[in-house]
DNA sequence: AGCTTGAAGCTAACGAAATTAGCCATCTGG
DNA sequence: CCAGATGGCTAATTTCGTTAGCTTCAAGCT
């Protein structure tokens, strides 16, 4: 009976990487226990269960994908944030989708749950980049909910091969993100 | 053995009204069965297991959307067009937020399925929007990707209830159709 | 009318997955 | 060295999707 010397954050990161690797809705218990070495209700003494351990991937998800927009708006400005926050976003979620899934359609409890907090930091990092333009505070909301629908939107619909054919991606993302530069320099 | 009288296009409108009631992810077989007044195997008559009725579903919800869409645009152009376009997709995605949820995901397996078809449906309604715009070719695609993005993210982020505290939602999607209108007619 | 046949229902049974209960071994602190 | 907590295990339960194989109804043909 080797102790594998798991702890609650192991398991969330096995989780959250095989969730990468064979798509969030094939993620199973079975799986992540095999995966990580040990049989299926062990894992219970980590993580309170399926639910539970979907919010807590989730979780990690939000609070990495605000660390990597964060980090990429880090001394830049105006469009070149924009262009930073926007790709690092859509980088992380092609790169990372099963984790990124588990955010969709989970709600948080309430305040103090680490959902929430690390939705907000997420957020935050957006409106670090909108800081750059000149909006007024009525505004500032509506704008920081287009980009955040605009980068979600975009990034799912690509994970989700929701293009079909044509016209290379990557230029239909520099296109848009020129195009809300355009649109946010002019509200 | 009272016949219930079933076929395929009453089970999958069931299932689709069946989970927009209970959320997509609790919509089982068992549920279905019982809500149609029959065993679950006797759907198996009808429909060819859980992955074929999901896609089933999809289909539906992306014809009806395109139908919404589609007619919502009638009649109007420019601005206007775009506004309704927007306003009967975000309407469509939060009246019917289980059958909508069915389409993220799923993979069109040819050209000639009908997820494919009833998907071009829609996009051709989208596009019919931005007929009312001076775009030409090679930015309408990317124009079209970029509608698209920010209806389905606005639309799902907002079903699963992704905008924490404060301002009305409404409004912030009033605006955004006004953001767009503007860069479309700018660019 | 009686027979045939296929569709649409049913029961029974199986397999996969999540979860719970309860047991045992291993570490850690006194 | 022992005591308790911790982390692993097996066994059993439940729920769900799915398949197999039987039965009955309706409709058409002779």
């Amino acid at each position: 009976m080797a102790r594998v010397g798991l702890d609650t954050a192991a398991v969330v990161a096995a989780g959250a990487a095989l969730a990468d690797e064979v798509g969030f809705a094939n993620l199973t218990m079975g799986s992540l226990a095999e995966r990580v070495g040990v049989r299926t209700p062990s894992l219970y003494k980590h993580v309170g269960g399926q639910e539970d351990l979907n919010r807590r991937i989730a979780a990690l998800a939000l609070s990495e994908a605000a660390d990597a927009v964060g980090g990429a708006v880090q001394g830049h400005a105006g469009r070149d944030a924009l262009a930073a926050a926007a790709r690092a976003f859509r980088t992380f979620v092609l790169e990372h989708p099963g984790r990124y899934a588990a955010t969709i359609g989970v709600e948080p409890s309430g305040p103090d749950d680490p959902l929430s907090i690390a939705g907000l930091r997420l957020l935050g990092a957006f409106t670090a980049v909108l800081r750059g333009y000149r909006i007024e505070e009525p505004d500032a909301d509506h704008a920081l909910r287009m980009l955040r629908s605009l980068c979600h939107g975009f990034a799912t619909l690509q994970a989700a091969n929701g293009f079909q054919w044509g016209t290379d991606i990557d230029e239909s993302f520099e296109w848009l993100i020129a195009f809300a530069d355009r649109g946010l320099r002019a509200t």
